[in-house]
Order: C-alpha cells, then structure tokens, then sequence
DNA sequence: AGAATAGTGTCTTTCAGACACTATCAT
DNA sequence: ATGATAGTGTCTGAAAGACACTATTCT
C-alpha cells in the first residue's frame, strides 16, 4: 500500500488525532544570569509546579506562529518586541503520557529575549516568574539542569517542574551550549551595548565552566562581529569597560 | 487566564486539530555514496513525484514509535534490523499550505542503516527506490540538496520532490554535516567492518568537500573510537587497506 | 596612593593543512 | 618491475590555554 493509497483510504475525522501544543522556553537574563519564564500551576494536574509557558496549535496558524502568538498573549510582548526576539524550535517531544488529561504532543521553541524587554515582561504579567537557572556541566549529555526561584538566591530548593518541562528546559540549555561558539545566541540575550566581561559571563553561565579571559577576547574580537560603540560603562568604582554593539558583517 | 483555565476550559473535540504525521529521511549508501530511500506518488496530489515514506501519528504510539512502525511498515524492516538503525528527530514542519488536502503538521526523522540493510530494503519493497543525494557545499547555509534517480548516475536531472521534502532532504544533510566531527552517524552507514578511505568517503560526499588525508587518519585514530580488526580489505587490485571496527571507548 | 578591574604580550601546546615520502599488494 | 593505493614523517601556521604584566578609572 502507497502513501497516497493510504492517504486517500483515510479519513481525516475518522481516527482520533493527538492534540498538538507549542512550549516556550523564554531565556533573558536577571543580574547577568540567564534565568526563564514560569508560570505556577493552579490547578491539577502538577498543581503548584511551575511550568512553561505554552498554548495549543491552532490550525489556521503555523507553529512559528503559535510560539509568537504565546510570545504575546502569555509573556504580554508588543508585537515589535516579538519581531526583536530569537526564536527558534527546539524539539517535538510526543511522549504518551507526558500530559495526564489526553495525549498531547508539544513543540518545544527556544526564544531569548535581552534583559529590558524580559524585565518589562515579568513586570507587566502577574503569572510570570522568572526561575534563575543553574547550569552545572556534567558532559555533552548536558546534565540536569535546576531552575530556582527568583527568591532563592542561595539556589536551596531547585523548583519542581510541570509534566516534561525540565527535560525541555535541560535541552534548550544544551541547543544553547551547542549554539554558543558560532551563533549569534549569546548576543540575543544581551542589551544593544555591552562589555566584553558581561559577554564572558554569559558564556561562562550557560556553559557551566570558567573561560579563559585573553582567549575569549581574542576569538570574540578576531571573528568580528563587534563593533566598538567608543563609550565607556558607567556606574563603576573602577576602571570603566569599552562597551561595544553586535554586527555581522554584510 | 493561566494555561490551566485555559485547558479546563478547553473542550478537547470542539477545536479542530492539525494532523500529525511522521516522515522518514532514510539514509543509506549505494556504492559508497549516500543515497535516501523515495517512493514515486501516483496519485494526486503532486503525482508523480518522489516522496519521504511517512504516516500518520497515531494516538497510541509515540513519536518514536510511529517512525519505528514506517521503518518496518514501509521500509520492510525486520523488527531486529529496526533496532540496528540509527535514529533521531530533526524538525517540525508545520507551514499552513505544506500539504494541499489538510492541515498536516509532520516531525521528520532521519534514519540511518548500513549498506546490506539499505539494499535489503530495497529489493524487498517494490514501492521504494534509492535516490542517490548530490551534496553542494554552500556555505554553512546548507544549500539546495539534489536527489538523482539511481538509473541517473551522470545526474543530469534531479527529482522532484513532493510537499515539502526538498526541505526536509536538505535540513537531513545539514544535521549530518554539523554532527559528522562529534558522532557517531558516519559509522551508522557503514558495515560492520570498513577502511580508513571508506570512512573518509562518507564524510567527503556528506561535507561535500575533499578533506585531507593525514589528517583525517590522524583525526580519527587519536579519537579512539575506531579498533583495528586486524583483517584487511579483500578483491582490490592494489595495496589492501587494513579493516576497523567502530566502537566508542567504555 | 590604593583598590579593583580592563586590557595586553608572550610562551607553550595542540592540532589541522600541505606535501613528499615510504610501504605493500596484485598483476 | 609496474601500477596503484595504503599509510607515515615532518614542516608550517593558526589558534587556545596559561600567566604575568601594564593601563585606567574611581574613591
């Protein structure tokens, strides 16, 4: 039997279809660490657990669309602010009892926002809270990744996630880390100026490990995509850092 | 409203939902050189063109599992054989238009399997046909991926894919190349036994690239991954190459 | 002046590319 | 011996890690 044999056979309505859902994982940073969008379950199931924002997929919509469309309506984004954030789609994770109401497979998108807009999303929407996250590296398998409160500063009690939200999260970091050295990812986080050190630190946190400072100069500056802005950082108590933009060349 | 008004308010049948489908890029050699299994539609739409085997996800089977069913279902894959494939997810593909009849959302797979099973399948199944792949270096873009008939070897006219598998062909060859250095995926497509040239040709028709000898010996041997067999080619003219295993350390 | 971090010079090691060379097998 | 490919030795250059150093700003 064809494809198209089968296809024609079939009847769309005839057999139950799982229901299809998109999951975000919205990353900026809070003090210079990345940390993610939650929302705190209500209600069962997982009640109490904190989950990613998410909606089901339309089908007048594309997923691309639905990710942008949770962008707005959950995370309270402009619709110019949602044109300024990366997006990509991470992974389509379609376990058979990862939701325990109906079988409900979920796209997974990774999008980073940089600090201001994530600040203003937090503010504006009382569901969200931001989970700081905690990156340890235990290999390329990209280790379990623990997201704590905002209010845990001491990183005591890692939060319990929702259905299969910390595998999603643990894999966004790891697309992340795999992304890190030849993608533009780490700059999507940051603000439009930035030092160098801040650049550092952002890798530093996402890779989970200490980076060499006149390597990691080099490669950033060899590679030319910064642009030196000639100002200075403010606010110091000490020798103030060159603060520069990042541009891909043509 | 949080997302679990919104699912408790959700009536599970009153919205209508995209279909779900999974579709296969099975990757195998020909005469050394890659080539992915099509089938030709003879119906509409898009008749006459090539097409990845899929089907539909159904509710009881994961996404896994569907794409492990095709394998066997399609591809005539004995139940043993099936577990001998490498297999991963790429992507999601859920343009509104990607199929004329409905609204299908389809997660793509990419299966590898060593030449004997690739040519097994073949001959098994009346329905398929191997298309040998072209694989342009365009940067790291990826660029466009050609499929030649394998009645074709000059390539003088490539295939035309139906739906969206073009798409899919060219992110299957993508994926590839970026995991090529770290992996495991060259060694899923070749036997159990097989030359250092052997190797270094599926990594060059997949790069699409000439790499450099020693160093690729050199690369390879200081992973570890590879152990000698001790055996050496047979039936060549000249010099016989010494025969590896693939096996990754502990 | 002192503290603190920004930013650099340089040595060493590692590894890929290039190229020429030697080794080995079938005929 | 010849032809053809397997496999190696070695030089060079690019780039990362390590470490010590200088530079600059604020208080």
């Amino acid at each position: 039997m064809t494809e198209d044999d089968f296809l024609r056979a079939y009847d769309p309505a005839a057999f139950p279809r799982p229901a299809l859902t998109v999951d975000l994982v919205l990353m900026g940073l809070r003090a210079g660490r990345p940390a993610v969008l939650l929302t705190q379950r209500t209600q069962h199931p997982h009640a109490g657990r904190w989950a990613l924002p998410g909606s089901f997929v339309r089908p007048d919509e594309t997923l691309d669309g639905a990710a942008e469309r949770v962008l707005r309506e959950k995370a309270g984004f402009a619709p110019a602010a949602v044109a300024d954030t990366h997006r990509e789609q991470l992974y389509t994770f379609g376990a058979l009892d990862r939701d325990p109401r109906m079988r409900i497979v979920t796209v997974a998108y990774l999008a980073l926002m940089p600090e201001a807009a994530f600040a203003r999303a937090l503010a504006q929407e009382a569901g969200l809270s931001a989970a700081l996250l905690a990156v340890p590296w235990a290999g390329e398998a990209g280790g379990p990744v623990a997201a704590f409160a905002a209010g845990d500063p001491d990183r005591a009690t890692p939060l319990r996630l929702a259905f299969d939200h910390a595998a999603i999260l643990a894999l966004a970091v790891q697309r992340m880390r795999g992304k890190l050295d030849y993608s533009d990812v780490a700059f999507a986080l940051l603000p439009e100026a930035f030092t160098l050190r801040q650049l550092q630190d952002v890798h530093e946190a996402i890779l989970g490990t200490a980076l060499n400072k006149p390597a990691f100069r080099r490669r950033m500056l060899d590679r030319g995509w910064l642009v030196p802005t000639g100002a200075r950082e403010a606010g110091t108590s000490f020798r103030p850092a060159e603060l520069y933009r990042f541009q891909k060349p043509l």
